[in-house]
DNA sequence: ACATTTATGTCAGCCATATTGACATATCTC
DNA sequence: GAGATATGTCAATATGGCTGACATAAATGT
């Protein structure tokens, strides 16, 4: 990053870099958006080197934490259209990392699951950015993880709060099912 | 966001969710993506209403916390190239956002300050941001915006945490110059 | 049984944001 | 004056969204 031209004088202070109480969170703000951006670079690397984009990460990752979820499902926890949703559906089924079967008691349901390959993709994806929250919580401390998990989800809008506990407790139990 | 379909039997355990201790952290990456879309969501409202995407922001906000920068620092800071910048810095030029002018040393420069009209615009953009880690930290208890603070900057990859801490407190010096 | 609704998919076209490559202009530096 | 630098622009392309319209199969309701 080239160093931002400003006055040369303002570069001597050395004072605690509190902002007044009431005023932006502008730290706040620029920090999350960089660790975003390095939380999400992590993946888009690894995606990159097979032709696939964010979109087909966030798909995968959410069919492989529940397996055999519908296509409604998904585009309900994505907020995107089908359309949106189709192209890149019919990429991950296409190059075998996610499979198709018809539910058993609705059969126009395409109940959506990982392939082997499509599972070894998400867990890869995942330790990437696994390995990123570990380093960081290591270097903030032993009890960082639970304050962490607190914090993010305070960030999350309340009336949709509910909604990603209840989805993530699900995961966590089905794959509490399927251990290793 | 509807149920999804998952076996019905999986539904009774209360257990706490913790999740292997070696295993992939499902729960803060999804917690993590939820967060950052709902914190970005509140910016997009705005935006959209005078018809600017998220490019149009990250220009605005990062011209807004440098005023005078060049725009090689920004397409630095961005990380895009000059002909992305392109359209959407005319766009906030042309609608009076920010206005471009030649450095006084190197008269090639075109550095660039927000208008009167571009820094309110950031400024409520900034606060709506503002607003959500507010009541998140509020929820969290009295130290947890230093926490926070150590915890996002921890996320961030190594070797741009220190250009990253520069900027900050560069724009921090900054604005401490020129008060409310 | 038939009509309607639902779950899914697909075609066509549009928009926003990013990319690469080539080239233009003004200005600074040696 | 030659060359490097800061910026801007044109053209073509990719990705990932969107809306609207329409198709098919299967479930549901009367």
């Amino acid at each position: 990053m080239a160093d931002i031209n400003v006055s040369t004088a303002a570069s001597r202070l050395p004072e605690p870099e509190t902002e007044r109480p009431g005023g932006p969170a502008f730290d706040l703000i620029e920090l999350l958006f960089f660790a975003y951006r390095d939380f999400i670079g992590d993946a888009d690397e690894l995606l990159a080197k097979i032709g696939f984009g964010r979109a087909h990460h966030r798909v995968l990752h959410f069919v492989n934490r529940h397996p055999g979820m519908r296509v409604a499902d998904l585009l309900d926890i994505l907020k995107i259209t089908k359309q949106s949703l189709g192209r890149v559906l019919r990429e991950l089924v296409d190059d075998g990392y996610i499979t198709q079967r018809a539910g058993p008691a609705d059969r126009r349901q395409r109940l959506l699951y990982p392939t082997a390959k499509g599972e070894a993709l998400a867990l890869e994806l995942a330790n990437l950015q696994t390995r990123r929250f570990v380093r960081a919580l290591h270097e903030c401390g032993p009890a960082s993880r639970e304050a962490a998990r607190r914090f993010l989800t305070a960030m999350i809008e309340p009336s949709a709060r509910g909604e990603v506990e209840a989805l993530i407790a699900r995961a966590d139990q089905l794959s509490r099912g399927r251990p290793r």
